[in-house]
DNA sequence: TATTGTTATACTCTATAACTATA
DNA sequence: TATAGTTATAGAGTATAACAATA
């Protein structure tokens, strides 16, 4: 006979808060789910990553460019790893490092019309999967993930924010 | 360098179907923002990383244990990389494996007792960040979000389902 | 002195494929 | 033949820290 497990009285302390952890494994699945299916789908239709499909994305949405450390910023990643990917689509000819007026030690990072005209082609897929994950969805259900995740989303920048004022 | 704090992820959308791409990005940045902090804090306050806490989740939830191939599933990682979490994890004290009566070819993996204390010390820290996490809602938004991830949870496996039977 | 970007490095996480031992 | 698990390997992805050039 199994012993009783000295934990029992843990696992109803935990229980207390089980909605959030139960909501939390549930918001990670879900992104894990629909993120590997778009990095497969990146990998085995376009021989890309998500990471450089998230820089060519920016870059789109910014047609003068944009520097490294904006980059570094809005990628959330450090600036090492920027260098890398830019370097890997400067050598494919999908982006190019342009001067910036007035800062010599600064770049600005853009599409090259070979670039924005593949990240054309390739947003065009990337969309049909994102629609294709969220088919199950009415639109009502769709505004009402969207305005709630949004909460979720502010919580987390006034978090960080506080954490980066210690 | 310290990783870049917010974001601006949500800029990739575009087209006609922004409210799909505006929503994954939102659930994205959501579950990357949650799973730094998550990571980061078992890092600096357990030295442990976020597949090696999930393995050892699993196996608080299953005392008799589970099999490799039972791991491998439910973290959603091939086998290669469950003999290695589990390598670190048996040399350390925390999990063991065991016989499978009737096919010597199969392991039950299981905490042992150090394992359990380690995982609910563990445990603790991390339901604080995750309540921390979900503070911004209303237990009727918990609700609500719980339920409409579940539905895209479910539009997930039922794609993959048709994926796997092709 | 501070900032921009690069370089070098190391580590975690992951998938793939070949392998073994059982079934 | 098929399955459970291991091994070996390669590559993605990331952070850290030291560094150069410029501000």
């Amino acid at each position: 006979m199994t012993p009783p497990s000295p934990l029992d009285l843990e696992a109803r302390a935990h229980s207390e808060h089980a909605h959030e952890l139960r909501l939390w494994l549930r918001l990670l699945t879900c992104s894990q789910l629909i993120e590997k299916r778009v990095r497969a789908g990146l990998r085995e239709q376009f021989d890309t990553t998500l990471p450089r499909f998230d820089l060519m994305a920016q870059l789109e949405r910014h047609p003068d460019g944009l520097k490294m450390k904006e980059l570094s910023h809005r990628l959330m990643v450090t600036g090492g790893n920027i260098t890398g990917i830019t370097d890997q689509l400067v050598n494919e000819g999908l982006v190019e490092r342009m001067g910036v007026d007035g800062d010599r030690r600064a770049f600005r990072v853009r599409l090259t019309p070979h670039g924005r005209a593949s990240f054309v082609e390739m947003a065009q897929q990337h969309e049909s999967w994102i629609v294709e994950a969220f088919e199950g969805l009415s639109p009502r259900d769709l505004d009402s993930l969207h305005r709630l995740l949004g909460k979720v989303k502010q919580h987390q920048l006034e978090l960080n924010q506080r954490i980066d004022e210690e």
